[in-house]
DNA sequence: CCTTGACCCTGAAGCCACTTCAGGCTTTTC
DNA sequence: GAAAAGCCTGAAGTGGCTTCAGGGTCAAGG
């Protein structure tokens, strides 16, 4: 299987599976006669594997230490354990931020119910004022 | 105002602020025989309504148009409307996709209550069947 | 007068996770 | 035998900064 057919079949852009080779994160794949690179179910099975962490959020590093703890069968899941806790917590903090963000945007929204002349536009209008008592809370 | 004393009062690092004026987001400082930068403050003005904005998430890019904007004080705001929008539909979407990353991040916890070894992790086997399940959903 | 230390300067490179580009080789198809 | 589709490499670009290397400027203290 060559790299366009990996390509087709994960739904990975070919640019990202050889960036992903240089990362060490898929290992290399042998060579046809014309130096084209060829794979086997077992690459399939990993790319796959990176791309459902990357779904879920994790940096490249991330997927590197599970891809190592794999790795080593016998060994604890400790690691595996810490690493969805943080990033459950590192989630939900964020979903937080954003519902004060959505908060904080559908109210200045409100600042300008029919478009008018920029300089009375409340939206601007608020943006600068906002600014201004950041300032004065800091 | 020379630097460091715009980076105290804005609690943005010095660094930041040379990057926004090499970005054009800042107007280019006076500066003394010795070639220090020194701020008005008009700057500092400008300084926190862009810190304002990248609070509400929005893009330099984005802050650049509204600097725009607000150089055009006879203009209407229709931009700025839609821009808002925008944005308000962009978080809300991403919202959505936290919320069902929560679920399936705490899912995924569930699978391993205490440490057991790598081979026998419910999380990892977890992780390697969903792989391969969004293989034959594709 | 000289040195120390705080402050400032520039240009370049690094970060992440890719994407895009330039320029060229291989294989298939007509 | 020539075009088209596929593949190769290495380098640079993306955003929003941060960090680094290698300096220059300025006020205070000895
Ligand atoms: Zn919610
Ligand atoms: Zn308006
Ligand atoms: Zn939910
Ligand atoms: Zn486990």
């Amino acid at each position: 299987m060559q790299i366009g057919e990996l390509a087709r079949s994960t739904g990975v852009k070919i640019e990202t599976i050889r960036y992903y080779e240089r990362e060490h994160l898929l290992p290399l794949p042998q060579r046809t006669e014309g130096n084209y690179r060829l794979y086997s179910p077992r690459h399939v099975e990993q790319l796959r594997f990176i791309r459902y962490c990357r779904s879920l959020d994790m940096s490249l590093e991330e997927v590197r230490i599970l891809i190592g703890v794999l790795d080593t069968p016998s060994g604890s899941c400790l690691t595996v354990n810490a690493l969805l806790d943080e990033k459950i917590a590192e989630v939900d903090a964020r979903v937080n931020e954003l519902h004060k963000l959505q908060d904080q945007l559908r109210q200045l929204r409100g600042f300008c119910q029919q478009p008018d002349e920029v300089k009375t536009c409340g939206i601007l209008m608020e943006l600068n004022r906002s600014a201004g008592i950041d300032k004065a809370q800091i």
